[in-house]
DNA sequence: AAACTCTTCAACCGCTATAGC
DNA sequence: AGCTATAGCGGTTGAAGAGTT
């Protein structure tokens, strides 16, 4: 009862659409609008169900879509936001490539993204290691970038955990964060939970970055030695890197510029993996987690990355896209992973 | 050049969510 | 509150083209 019959029970045509069609129908929409897709078929003079014609329009014939094949930034989005999101929020993908249908989305998931992951030996659905790719001939390459991808997935899951947090602490701890610029003799800070500064790390988009252009062979050699600790590196585009941290006991604020440095997280800190002290990065000179993490998100259709400097207009819808974001998820303290 | 296999992607299916009555 | 109509989503299918033998 509830349901409208479908196109085979009423002997309404199906399958691929004819030039004609396509013309009637844009014909219709062009002088009448679109809606009320149940009734517009019969008024346009289709033997197609509304359905079918709703599809036809959303993922052919409506004017902005953008065809073609997927840049590496729209490569970089898919995967990051499949990565917080999961496969049930293909709509939230089709805000953030807003020229892409969602069809074209999941398909390009499915035939390229989800097959060139599980090639490197990483499992498209849980982001992690296929225990299997542990026993091929790429074993150590295939264990790195498994670990990346772990290590990713983690730190979405700890960003996204970052923000909300962010929301609590950011502003009482931003006065205590300035006091670590003050020369060493000041009064010892006090332990503050983490600011919203995004850690630089690995990121498995930077591997996907080199995939476009490198052979598997090519870019194992990098990940040789790559050990269990995360290595921080300020070449990485994606990252924001603090200019100053500091120890919690205020005893010095080391500048770490360019300098490759190693460093666990546990619960959501940086810490110095030989004296075990934890870190607090300097607030005045890292933006606002929320800006840096968004900086992953671009709505970048057209835009040049010679324009990326000038492009802070959007961090406030992004801000709000994200607070949207997470008023909508729920972190489980299960899903914790530092 | 023919037969076969693989890949891509438009279109469909079946379900859920939601609005309106 | 319950029912119906409609929109929209994720999963799947199959035709067509590309690649391989």
């Amino acid at each position: 009862m509830g349901r409208s019959p479908c196109c085979e029970k009423v002997g309404l045509k199906k399958g691929t659409w004819t030039a004609e069609e396509d013309q009637k129908l844009l014909a219709y929409i062009e002088e009448h609008g679109y809606g009320s897709w149940k009734t517009l078929p019969a008024r346009a003079g289709l033997q197609r169900c509304g359905k079918s014609c709703r599809l036809r329009w959303a993922n052919y014939l409506r004017p902005d879509i953008k065809r073609g094949k997927f840049s590496l930034q729209e490569e970089q989005t898919i995967i990051q936001l499949h990565a917080l999101l999961g496969n049930r929020k293909k709509k939230k993908e089709t805000t953030h490539l807003p020229k892409r249908t969602d069809n074209e989305i999941k398909n390009y998931w499915n035939t390229h993204i989800k097959k060139k992951l599980t090639k490197m030996g990483i499992d498209p659905v849980t982001h992690k290691l296929k225990i299997h790719a542990l026993c091929t001939s790429q074993s150590k390459y295939t264990a790195n970038l498994s670990h990346m991808a772990q290590w990713e997935s983690a730190r979405l899951e700890a960003e996204a955990r970052f923000i909300h947090e962010s929301k609590l602490v950011s502003k009482p701890y931003h006065s205590q964060s300035q006091v670590q610029l003050l020369p060493k003799a000041t009064a010892p800070l006090p332990l503050a939970p983490p600011l919203p500064s995004r850690p630089p790390c690995l990121d498995i988009l930077s591997v996907w970055t080199g995939e476009w252009t490198k052979s598997a062979k090519d870019i194992s050699p990098i990940f040789n030695d790559f050990s269990p600790t995360l290595n921080f590196s300020s070449k990485n585009k994606f990252n924001t890197i603090p200019t100053t941290i500091g120890h919690t006991d205020n005893s010095s604020i080391m500048p770490i510029g360019d300098v490759e440095n190693s460093f666990h997280m546990i619960n959501g800190r940086i810490m110095d993996p030989i004296n075990d002290s934890i870190y607090i990065t300097d607030a005045l000179n890292v933006p606002s987690f929320v800006e840096s993490f968004t900086d992953l998100l671009p709505n970048m259709d057209g835009i040049t990355d010679n324009d990326v400097g000038s492009y802070d207009g959007r961090s406030e819808e992004n801000k709000n896209y994200w607070n949207n974001e997470l008023n909508s998820m729920t972190l489980p303290m299960s899903a914790r992973v530092f």
